[in-house]
RNA sequence: CGGGGUGUGGCGCAGUGGUAGCGCACCGGCUUUGGGAGCCGGGGGCCGGGGGUUCAAGUCCCCCCACCCCGACCA
């Protein structure tokens, strides 16, 4: 492609509501355009990247056995409410309605629809497995689109759905996919991590999010430093510090005018957070009051705290609620309060021979605290949040939490769907059973951020091989001297020597300055750049610049050619 | 949904009640040509929309819309 020809506008000024690095770089490089609050254009250049990353993960689904369909994005509301999902996802769903007035949404997913088209074909154990993939555009009305095309409202997603016909087949299709996302980042040069996660809205058991290690992510990961444990910071956990003996000090009371909160407190006393103990109030749906009690430092872990309490669902108190229990005064509970029913403590609260705590009274503390003693908790489970420095449930090492961009998420669904939807099938004996399920996203769109996101430094862009939008970024400097048809001549025999060998090139043959090329080349961020100018010419040379390193070397013209063919299979662009 | 902020040319921004401006980009001319060149000359605006106040509104008031940021229970 010649530059003279493409559709593309650089910009010098990002637009001010470009807030991350991803979206600042491909917007001034001219690769997306944002239309309103996240939906974005692709322009041409944009367009082939998530080409690119579309056939990557085109070619590993495929290996992996898998079968690509394409579904509608408008989707009959019917179909949601039948799942039950309709009221589930609820305003998050675009809706619209035809002239009939019935109703339909775009797609945030497609487990229902992908469901029902199975149900319709297969019915028997002998049809299974079966594994369907699309990509497609995908809908969600975020409460809040932020982070550009990492939470935008319409982006492309890689969408598998495998049926089994029990849960070890499930495994073995969930294996395959599970492997097959290795490949795909890795060929997309993201650093990643696969981590345990709960499961969120789809439902089901097992699952794993992919995460792409970067600062500016969504979601916090906890990850060991030392093996391969990894985890969503829900579901992660560490090794819980050992108990110690009680101490002996009696419980005394403190008058502590004012200081409703845990920081407040340990700077009127001038201890550490971690000597108070954080003690939250938070009522069950069966009405019973409790406390979850960690140290001052620590955060509670909301799905771990449902889990120490048997699965069952409660909510911390609001303001309304504190008003109907006035025996216990915000942030001055005590864990040694007589009102509650329901003590959950982290095993670290057992790791300290007293504490400071609120003493049920408004204005005042006590120090001195024993557990055991002062106070009984009632269940002792692992309810903290992970924190940086924690150690490894699993091999002792030290945990590391860090920011990441979730790119793909795998699950074993069960058979959530297949049996509010009626997909079963025949097994050899005749009787039927519901189809067992996984389900695999990969966020394309936000793939294509993520890799830039972790590939780019101040000026620009920076694209792995294979998603480059070309392989070679050529630029003829040709200015306006004797030798300027000379180099013009050099520059287009390699272009059209490159494309005829299949290597796609991108050709700056614009009549603009030496800088306006080189800052556009390093802003586009192709990883090949060849420049030819009169004084190498003269030698019989071409300079290549790699983007990544900026590291440069000189070509024989004639060998140009030679050094590039082939490439064109590895990154076809 | 709550709070805050911003809407002026494609992008970035200035603008004090009195003729709508600057930089980049764009068009033409001349010069320049190995890291976002210089000079000269141009084109491009329903100042987010609607109502009001005023002799006069980009500017003041009211309503609406869009966009951005923060928050939405950790005592």
């Amino acid at each position: 492609m010649r530059m003279s020809q493409l559709f593309l506008r650089t910009l010098r000024d990002a637009p001010t509501d470009a807030d991350v690095d991803s979206l600042r770089l491909l917007s001034r490089a001219g690769y997306v355009r944002k239309v309103a609050a996240g939906f974005y254009s692709w322009l041409p250049l944009g367009s082939r990247v998530l080409r690119n990353v579309e056939r990557i993960v085109r070619e590993e689904m495929d290996a992996a056995g898998a079968q690509e369909v394409l579904l509608p994005i408008a989707q009959p509301l019917e179909l949601w409410q039948q799942s039950g999902r309709e009221q589930l996802y609820g305003p998050l769903m675009f809706r619209i309605s035809d002239r009939k007035d019935a109703g339909y949404c775009l797609a945030p997913t497609a487990e229902e629809l992908i469901t029902a088209t199975v149900r319709g074909e297969y019915s028997s154990y002998r049809d299974l497995p079966v594994n369907l993939y699309q990509i497609q555009w995908k809908y969600r009305d975020e409460l809040r689109p932020r982070f550009g095309l990492l939470r935008s409202r319409e982006f492309l997603m890689k969408d598998a759905y495998s049926f089994d016909t029990d849960a070890a087949n499930l495994r073995k299709s969930y294996q395959l996919m599970y492997d097959a996302y290795h490949k795909v980042f890795e060929r997309c040069a993201l650093n990643f991590r696969p981590v345990r996660a709960q499961s969120g809205d789809i439902g089901g058991d097992v699952n794993h999010e992919f995460m792409a290690v970067a600062n500016i992510g969504e979601d916090d990961f906890v990850w060991c430093k030392s093996c391969d444990y990894a985890a969503n910071v829900e579901a992660a956990v560490r090794r819980s510090p050992e108990p110690v003996a009680p101490g002996s000090q009696p419980m005394s009371k403190i008058a502590t005018p004012d200081k409703p909160g845990i920081n407040a407190v340990a700077e009127h006393l001038g201890c550490a957070a971690s000597e108070l103990l954080k003690c939250l109030a938070f009522e069950t749906e069966a009405g019973a009051i409790g406390l979850a009690l960690v140290p001052g430092d620590r955060e509670v872990n909301e799905y771990a705290l449902k889990v120490a309490l048997g699965g069952v669902a409660y909510e911390f108190l609001d303001d309304a609620a504190f008003a109907r229990f006035p025996r216990l005064p915000k942030g001055y509970i005590g864990a040694h309060n007589q009102h509650i029913e329901i003590a959950v403590a982290d095993p670290s609260v057992l790791a300290r021979t007293s504490w400071v705590t609120g003493a049920n009274e408004v204005d005042h503390h006590v120090t001195d605290a024993v557990v055991g003693r002062d106070f009984q908790p009632t269940v002792v489970a692992p309810i903290v949040v992970v924190a940086s420095g924690d150690v490894c449930p699993e091999c002792d090492g030290e945990l590391s939490v860090d920011r990441g961009i979730e790119v793909g998420h795998v699950f074993q669904i069960g058979t959530k769907y297949s049996e509010s939807l009626g997909a079963t099938f025949t097994d050899e004996n005749g009787e039927a059973h519901p189809m067992v399920m996984g389900c695999y996203g990969i966020g394309i769109s936000r793939v294509v951020a993520a890799i830039v996101e972790e590939h780019h430094d101040e000026a620009g862009i920076c694209w792995p091989a294979e998603i480059s939008p070309y392989a070679v970024h050529l630029i003829a400097l040709t200015g306006k001297g004797a030798t300027s048809e000379e180099v013009r001549q050099a520059a287009v025999a390699i272009y059209d020597g490159l494309n005829s060998a299949g290597v796609s090139v991108v050709y700056d043959d614009r009549d603009v300055s030496p800088g306006v090329k080189f800052a556009d080349a390093d802003l586009l961020g192709v990883p090949v750049q060849l420049v030819v100018g009169a004084k190498g010419l003269a030698r019989g040379v071409v300079e290549r610049k790699l983007r990544k390193t900026g590291s440069r070397d000189e070509l024989a013209i004639d060998a140009v050619l030679g050094q590039y063919i082939g490439e064109g299979a590895k990154s076809r662009g």
